[in-house]
RNA sequence: GUCCCGGUAGCUCAGCAGGAUAGAGCAAGCGCCUCCUAAGCGCUAGGUCGGAGGUUCGAAUCCUCUCCGGGACACCA
């Protein structure tokens, strides 16, 4: 029986890289041979699944890393931990890696790790600069992350800069632990709220030609309406033009006038594509979807959020598959029909209540589209499919994984992550914002404010499913007191003390470097060396937990790390073999801190 | 009403697939530039982990109940 953990097992024997993600697991090896020679004499059952946990101890007089094993299989065992924990660092097969192990507490295993395997790992870091922290894990396997997704009916705001963050992340973090990762972006360019903004545009280009139009009240105000209103006028000057009159002839009053304003703007809808017809209706319909998806790719670009597609909504009806995902429902026998419209019996699969899927008017609703998308999704063959959501779709969740549970087996491959909304703070106080009036934050108001930089952090500095308060005082400050700036400087700093050897006249030898490793024993350097060695457990850890916060963390406890040797310690000193040791630990820092600020999109500048 | 998220130091939050004395940054107080960027560093002080039960060798972490705060619950997209 192979078993995923013994392949692995097989492929560190046979080809050890001396890195610390492999020691980890050399340690688990070591642990896992003592198990299986603890089986082969009786004194643990044969044949039984053994996990091995491994950690980091917190206490480094608890050594380098600690396991409970002894703990957890005590019962099996029949006997008691420390007793167990006996046998087991017994059977453990010898490691030149590993200068003691002890047993601890209530049979904590200890590991103490040789000095030189943090040597090692420093000049591993050197040696695949970028590469340092990336991994095979994911096996080159297919994962789709589809993220942001906002209507194009308007400028992202706040809220979606918050999914463009956490999305791109989390892919660039997929992709560094060794996944093949598809990024992908919605486009809701069919239904009603796109005939709205349609709708919209077409009234102020009649405003433009002179027309006195009384704004609808649910209609799309923003100034950019006006702007895409004026480009349709320039093209086509007033060849659309049609009396404001007769454009509201029959349409029932809106809402200040007593009326109901859904039913008054869906009029307004009918009554441009009529006055319209089909043919320059769309035009207008596809300007607004164009002017605004040309935004918001511009503004996601900026802001470092990449995607390798642009999925359109309205292809789905067109290929028909929407109708097809209908009808496959339907075969599977959860639709069934009253009041003249098809309802999904998603109750059948956990969600609160059936859904409609098509209309009375014959329709499909949004929710068809989506199953229909994410049957396409599982088609295309992903391992894995993250659907990153703002988390107001929350109640979603239920009906689109009852939708394929009905269809197929695979939802176990489908991930939602919700994302909450960001609370902006300025001068302590919260920022109004409001969809409706169109007066809310955009992102790129955001990032023109508080820089790409900080905004790409600040954002996934908490776990994404988390409220958020954003303060943009400190996001702008130029202090150590703001994240982005404390890991930038330890950054530059060190480029800048490779500037000043130069200056200074000094020479730095990374080979001889190498070999004087052995020279750094002071504590400021031992707690550098452990935490460059952590770096790839991070992103293994980031990357699986969806939780690029953690990585935003670390990157701060080592800027902290190297800030505090920086002051302690000088690097350019009279002594050779120190001088080119330190520079070999420092460069190994600016180093991994590059590649972690490279992971969440922010820069990592030479000089500030 | 149902469902999600949160309640850890004065503030903002880590820690939560159980582990060895509960962490960080601000804010407060005291120090450190003839020295590689003081956009930095050190020290001090600060907590019955919302509350009550339970599970066990062991709980901030898991389960149940409860209190408080935020959000979501369309034949809208």
């Amino acid at each position: 029986m192979e078993t995923v953990e013994s392949a692995q097992a097989a492929r560190i024997i046979g080809a050890f890289a001396p890195s610390l993600t492999s020691m980890k697991q050399h340690l688990s090896q070591l642990l896992h041979q003592a198990v299986e020679s603890l089986q082969a004499q009786g004194i643990l059952p044969p044949d039984q699944p053994i996990d091995i946990n491994l950690e980091r101890t917190r206490d480094r007089s608890h050594g380098d890393f600690a396991s409970n094993l002894a703990m957890v299989l005590c019962k099996l065992a029949h006997s008691k931990p420390r007793e167990l924990a006996d046998k087991l660092v017994a059977a453990l097969p010898a490691s030149d890696r590993v200068t003691r192990v002890e047993i601890a507490g209530p049979g904590f295993i200890n590991f103490f790790l040789a000095p030189a395997a943090y040597h090692e790992n420093v000049t591993q870091i050197l040696q695949q600069g970028e590469r340092y922290g990336r991994s095979d894990l994911g096996q080159s396997k297919l994962v789709q992350v589809e993220f942001v997704s906002a209507n194009p009916t308007g400028p992202l705001h706040v809220g979606h800069g918050r999914g463009a963050a956490y999305g791109a992340t989390v892919a660039d973090l997929l992709e560094a632990v060794g996944y093949r990762v598809h990024r992908e972006y919605y486009v809701n360019d069919a239904g009603r709220q796109m005939d709205i903004l349609a709708a919209s545009v077409y009234l102020r280009y009649l405003e433009l030609c002179g027309e006195e139009i009384p704004f609808p009240s649910n209609g799309y105000k923003g100034d950019y309406v006006w702007d895409i209103g004026a480009s349709l006028h320039r093209a086509h000057g007033d060849a659309l033009r049609h009396p404001a009159q007769t454009l509201f002839e029959g349409v029932p009053p809106d809402e200040p006038d007593g009326g109901d304003k859904e039913l008054h703007i869906d009029a307004l809808v009918s009554r441009s594509k009529k006055l319209l017809g089909p043919d320059s209706y769309r035009e207008v319909f596809d300007l607004g979807l164009e002017s605004i998806l040309e935004n918001i790719r511009r503004d996601l670009a900026e802001f470092g959020v990449r995607y390798d597609e642009w999925f359109s909504e309205r292809s789905l009806t067109s290929n028909g598959s929407v109708q097809r995902a209908i009808e496959r429902l339907k075969l599977s026998g959860h639709v069934y029909e009253k009041g003249g419209a098809q309802w999904f019996r998603s109750t059948d699969f956990g969600d609160e209540k059936d859904r409609v899927i098509v209309r009375e008017n014959g329709q499909s609703t949004y929710f068809a589209s989506d199953i229909a998308y994410h049957m396409n999704k599982l088609e295309r063959g992903y391992d894995r499919v993250i659907d990153v959501w703002g988390a107001d779709h929350h109640g979603y969740v239920p009906r689109v994984k009852a939708a394929l549970m009905a269809l197929c087996d695979d939802v176990a491959k489908l991930d939602v992550l919700l994302v909450q909304f960001a609370i902006l703070y300025r001068g302590g106080q919260k920022v109004q914002m409001s969809t409706r009036s169109g007066e809310f934050v955009t992102l790129r108001e955001l990032r023109q404010e508080v820089g790409n930089d900080a905004a790409r952090f600040f954002y996934v500095l908490r776990k994404c499913e988390q409220h958020m308060d954003f303060d943009l005082d400190l996001a702008k400050s130029q202090s150590s007191d703001n994240p982005v700036y404390y890991i930038q400087y330890a950054h530059a700093r060190v480029a800048s003390v490779l500037r000043q050897l130069q200056e200074k006249g000094l020479q730095w030898n990374p080979e001889a470097g190498s070999r004087e490793l052995g020279r750094l024993s002071e504590n400021h350097e031992d707690a550098l060396l452990v935490n460059l060695s952590r770096y790839p457990e991070i992103v293994e850890s980031a990357a699986l937990q969806h939780e690029p916060h953690q990585l935003a963390h670390y990157l701060r406890e080592l800027a902290n790390d190297f800030h505090t040797y920086y002051n302690a310690h000088q690097f350019l000193v009279e002594d050779e073999a120190l001088r080119n040791a330190r520079l070999n630990l420092i460069a190994a820092t600016r180093q991994v801190l590059a590649n972690g600020l490279a992971l969440l999109g922010v820069s990592a500048p030479d000089s500030m």
